[in-house]
RNA sequence: GUCACAUUCGUCUAUUGGUUAGGACAUCGGGUUUUCAUCCCGACAAGAGCGGUUCGAUUCCGCUAUGUGAUACCA
């Protein structure tokens, strides 16, 4: 049988990791097998539904590269794909079931409920709806409905026996079924809970596999029993283990950037989020850990899915982003990283031919030095404009050095690079070793103070490559400024 | 409180009865005869505890502990 798989959000809020992982791991299960990915919009809560998070779904999705099969904007067989319109189904379903005695209707209201929750918690019973409505008569149900009182549609779980499943991730689970709620099935404003929307969905969509996080599995039951009653069979179930924060608790905002679109807008690279989110409870074997969507979507298989829970661990996921920044090509990275200098300030909206020409003579020097897309203007920022105020001598390597030797050393720098004469870069950087051996320094007492000039850092790219991007007349002009700040900053 | 699930280096994980328990990130040290970074090499570091089963348990079973999740007219 083919494949069917579903990532159902609900848009009440912006898509977080924890969300990307079971869309991601459904997706990658219906590639790997050949099968169909649908995107079905869970819409059924009018109060926390608000359009950005439909966006959201939408441009996360886009960022990464993930494409369903079925679902909002592209015609299939099951439309429509948001729950909001297939109002009239759930409608059905649950009165279906009243008639059939697998449910019931409930008109209590939310004060009592509220009343009966309190008294629960005070004589510290467990917690859960006392079923007052479940075995009404129909002269009182009769009653209650000529004269309009609002209702809920409830389930009437199983006062006894067991019911269980095989979750294929975690095995057999089963629980007393005198544990169970009797569930609310629709609400009083006649749009259905996710219990049944999802079941009728997922039946009528041909879903032949759940995959979704661990916290679903005390609902399963449920879920199990809702089938049961239509006379329907059960998809697969795979629970997925949770993402963590660092201290070990639920993945949430206190832990940092949790927003996948807010990872975007920090300089990360969609191949990064991939690859780290898949690794986060799914490997393939002892060793391999690079992967790209392509590959993650031919060997990816829910045998090797664990159980436990996973830490989300930020340093990892910077690493992966160097890693794929490093593989970009150069022309690839600058369009990456251009927003950025945009944002700084370092270039205008609009960039021009040589602009662009200019900030592609940077991308060799930042390649190497970034982990974030948004790190690139801090270390070429010296390639534009004026150098920021800096504090020559402070910054000078080493100390030990006196300060009219590294003025020395500065101007004769000055001499040779004002005397070039189509010196290939290797036979200048002999020329300026011989000032180490003329002056008994160090090597680093000749570079790190023209480092310094020229950038105003103790910590920049390559000299040389610095030197070029520069020009000649801007590292005379840098050299002789910090000559006369050395000697200012003496006296 | 009740119910469910989980438990290998700090973190992500491999090992599905026999291994010096492997890899990666992070950390620390070294190298790449100028910084930072990249890259390379090395070091540190783990089976929650207690009982079984077995010739032999990280691996199977039980208990305990700890953690997490659920307990909404939210999903």
């Amino acid at each position: 049988m083919k494949v069917r798989v579903r990532y159902a959000p609900s848009p009440t809020g912006y898509q977080h990791i924890g969300g990307l992982r079971t869309a991601l791991f459904n997706y990658l299960y219906a590639k790997a097998s050949g099968g169909d990915f649908i995107l079905r919009i869970e819409d059924t809560d009018r109060s926390r539904y608000f359009d950005g998070a439909l966006q959201d779904i939408f441009d996360t999705f886009n960022w990464l590269g993930i494409d369903y099969d079925e679902g909002p904007n592209k015609p299939g067989a099951n439309e429509p794909y948001f729950q909001s319109e297939r109002l009239e189904l759930y409608n059905k379903y649950a009165h279906e079931l009243v008639d059939k005695g697998w449910a019931y209707k409930c008109y209590c209201d939310s004060e009592r409920l509220a009343k009966l929750k309190e008294e629960q918690e005070k004589n510290k019973q467990s917690f859960g709806y006392d079923r007052h409505c479940r075995d009404l008569s129909a002269e009182e149900i009769a009653k209650l409905d000529a004269a309009g009182t609002k209702y809920v549609i409830r389930f009437k779980a199983p006062l006894e026996g067991k019911t269980s499943f095989d979750d294929k991730i975690l095995g057999h689970i089963e629980v007393e079924n005198n544990t169970l709620q009797d569930f609310i099935l629709l609400k009083s404003d006649g749009f259905p809970t996710y219990h049944l929307a999802n079941i009728v969905d997922d039946h009528l969509m041909g879903i032949t596999h759940v995959l979704r996080a661990q916290e679903w599995i005390p609902s399963t039951p449920n879920h199990i029993l809702l089938y049961k009653a239509f006379g329907w069979e059960h998809p697969e179930f795979c629970h997925l283990p949770m993402v963590m924060g660092q201290d070990g608790q639920k993945l949430s905002k206190r832990h940092g950037a949790t927003q996948v679109m807010e990872f975007r807008k920090n300089g990360y690279l969609p191949e990064a989020i991939i690859n780290f989110i898949a690794l986060l409870g799914w490997s393939l074997d002892d060793s391999t850990e690079m992967f790209s969507l392509a590959e993650l979507s031919k060997v990816f298989d829910i045998a090797r899915i664990n159980k436990s829970p996973a830490v989300f661990n930020y340093d990892k996921l910077k690493w992966f982003n160097g890693v794929y920044i490093r593989q970009k090509s150069d022309e690839e990275l600058l369009d990456l990283v251009l927003p950025y200098f945009v944002q700084r300030g370092l270039v205008g909206e609009n960039v021009s031919a040589d602009e662009r020409a200019y900030l592609l003579r940077l991308i060799p020097l930042l390649k190497e030095r970034i982990e974030l897309l948004s790190d690139a203007p801090d270390i070429v920022e010296w390639a534009f404009g004026e150098l920021p105020p800096y504090k020559a001598w402070e910054a000078i390597y080493p100390k030990k050095v006196e300060p009219a030797a590294v003025v020395r050393i500065l101007n004769d720098e000055y001499d040779i690079l004002s005397n070039l004469d189509k010196e290939s870069d290797e036979d200048l950087q002999h020329k300026i070793y011989e000032l180490a051996a003329k002056y008994e320094v160090k090597a680093g007492a000749v570079f790190m103070p023209l480092r310094i000039a020229l950038t105003g850092t103790n910590k920049s790219p390559e000299l040389f490559p610095v030197m070029h991007v520069l020009g000649l007349d801007k590292v005379l002009a840098r050299i002789k400024a910090a000559i006369a700040k050395i000697e200012s900053e003496q006296s």
